[in-house]
DNA sequence: GCCGTTTTCGGCCCGACTGTTTTCAGTCG
């Protein structure tokens, strides 16, 4: 029996029992079993006692021992027979829960959209008790574009919506301070929603604003601390905004970041210390609320570190407090390693590129243009890269404290040949290598092209190794662990693309490739200067991984940086 | 249904908003 089907069986006996409208400590009970045999890293085999997980006791270890022997749940079957099918979707209708479609399917036996529809189209849901004209209507509008609609949206669509947010609040001189949450600042791959925490003593104000200066495509919300709009654009996405007193606005901060997890384990920490979060504050014995300046202080009120916010997941990382100093930050960075100009595809000059590096504070950084066989972003050919070797240079000259190298992102092609010669190779500071076509080779001949990159003693680094986009497509698929032994052999770098379209390696090979040693590079690959700002994406889902931040290349001086890329010449 | 040095019953994180009510239930995060 698989483990995930044991927990995907648990969940969903939780939601059955939800339309049952059975009691909500018994349904989170089914749901926390779930998340319990989830966080357990041993497989089933390796696990004796299963009631000895927290979270798991009589009733939820009968349905896991069921499942292993019988591979059914009678329990599921039970309720499967008890609840129409139809209505679990429904259960993701905005403002609809197991209570209300219990009673919709008792009273007047909905069990699906269709009957849903066509009981508010004749009036009959208007007349249950707790239900109203407004509901009804509300239900048929959202039937309209329920279904089409995305769940989840990519990091990489959120994005400029929370950049288009931060300008708006930072414009307003009644807002005192502000964040975006949730897990957009948490670094999610993908997010239902935005989260941000508002600080003023001026709500009317800042609600209107929010109100009448962004594009709003329907208002779901609108109270006196929260407002909840969707954003017209072009996937419409929902933010939720809400406005604290200053006082209240790190406690506030703390609490909408999340993750559930985290926030979990604070309130079950502060409980044993006799303490009471809430997101206005932390309530002492006595019944006194202190406030915080910062989350550094509310943590420190626990005599905990600050903890990032990218590792608020689990609860666990309140166990890896040791840990918490060698993850990366900002700071940190003093390079960028991958970037186009105007020399290839990218929208600015060797020049500009270099002045905005010098601007980020960086000491060194490297200019990759593409290589000639990607036509369709102007590749460079040998010729036209000697000429930009001069371009770079003369740049140095009139910046003697940094340094930029020359370098390139070199096509590995579909036969797996590399798109340069050696002695092309050699006069460069530093080589990455990269796929950009016939991503639907087997993995046979995938590895095969990426194998010849990596032993190539010319070759510094991988760029984006699978090739994935967040959200969209997986890439081409590689065998990233095999890739991961291979880079370790060889002694080469791999690449976290900051860009938050890419985020590849994923978090699960980062920490595979920590534990084998290999330096991970966090690059922007900017092709235009604003682009530059990706690299603090990069370092967040760094974070996430818990990656080492002796292990990120960016992290290197100069001098070690030059003395690994002169190693193999 | 799960849990427990406040321990075998009673609480389970906590609070805002909406829509229904006329003091609150349900939903949501």
């Amino acid at each position: 029996m698989n483990k995930k089907i044991i927990i995907r069986t648990l969940e969903k006996i939780a939601l059955y029992m939800e339309l049952q409208a059975e009691n909500p400590f018994k349904v989170s009970a089914f749901r926390k079993a779930a998340a319990a045999l989830e966080a357990d890293e041993r497989s089933l085999s390796e696990i004796d006692d299963i009631t000895a997980i927290k979270g798991i006791g009589k009733g939820t270890a009968a349905v896991i021992l069921e499942l292993m022997e019988t591979g059914v749940s009678s329990t599921l079957k039970e309720l499967e027979k008890m609840v129409p099918k139809g209505l679990i979707p429904l259960m993701k209708l905005p403002g609809l829960g197991g209570k209300k479609l219990a009673k919709l399917y008792q009273e007047l036996n909905i069990v699906d959209t269709d009957s849903l529809k066509a009981a508010c189209e004749a009036g009959r849901v208007r007349e249950l008790a707790g239900f109203a004209a407004k509901t009804e209507e509300k239900i048929l509008k959202e039937l309209e574009t329920f279904g089409s609609r995305k769940e989840r949206l990519p990091i990489w669509q959120l994005e400029p919506a929370v950049l288009e947010i931060n300008e708006l609040l930072a414009s307003l001189p009644e807002v005192e301070k502000f964040s975006v949450a949730g897990s957009f600042r948490r670094v999610a791959e993908t997010s239902k929603d935005i989260d941000f925490i508002v600080a003023t003593s001026d709500y009317e104000i800042v609600r209107e604003a929010i109100l009448t200066r962004l594009v709003i495509l329907e208002t779901i919300a609108a109270g006196d601390t929260k407002v909840s709009v969707i954003l017209d654009r072009d996937e419409p996405v929902s933010v939720d905004f809400r406005l604290v007193k200053s006082e209240e606005y790190a406690t506030a901060l703390h609490h909408f970041t999340g993750s559930k997890d985290h926030n979990v384990r604070m309130r079950q920490l502060a409980k044993s210390m006799g303490k009471k979060i809430s997101e206005y504050g932390v309530e002492q014995e006595d019944g006194s609320i202190v406030t915080f300046e910062t989350e550094e202080q509310f943590f420190a009120h626990f005599d905990l570190p600050f903890i990032p916010p990218t590792v608020r997941e689990s609860g666990k990382e309140l166990d890896r407090l040791d840990e918490l100093d060698h993850l990366v930050n900002l700071e940190d960075i003093v390079s960028d390693l991958h970037m186009h100009t105007t020399w290839s595809d990218g929208a600015h000059s060797v020049s500009e590129m270099g002045q905005a590096l010098i601007a980020k504070g960086y000491t060194h950084a490297v200019i990759t243009d593409h290589s000639q066989y990607l036509k369709v972003a102007n590749g460079l050919t040998p010729e036209r890269l000697q000429q930009q070797k001069l371009d770079i240079y003369a740049f140095n000259e009139t910046n003697p404290d940094f340094c930029l190298y020359h370098g390139t992102e070199m096509d590995i092609l579909p036969d797996g040949t590399l798109d340069f010669d050696d002695e092309v190779l050699k006069e460069l500071d530093f080589v990455i290598a990269s796929i950009h076509s016939s991503f639907t080779q087997s993995q046979d001949k995938i590895m095969a092209r990426l194998k010849t990159a990596v032993e190539h003693p010319y070759v510094h680094m991988i760029a984006h190794p699978t090739g994935r986009i967040v959200g969209e497509r997986g890439g081409y698929e590689p065998d990233v662990p095999l890739l991961i032994e291979w880079a370790a052999q060889h002694g080469k770098i791999l690449e976290l693309n900051a860009n938050p379209y890419r985020l590849d390696l994923c978090i699960e090979h980062l920490q595979l490739a920590m534990e084998h040693n290999v330096p991970i590079a966090i690059n922007t690959d900017a092709h235009a200067i604003d682009q530059l700002r990706f690299m603090e994406i990069g370092v967040k889902y760094a974070q996430k991984a818990w990656l080492k931040k002796e292990l990120i290349v960016n992290t290197w001086s100069k001098e070690q940086f030059e003395a690994f890329i002169t190693k193999n010449k």
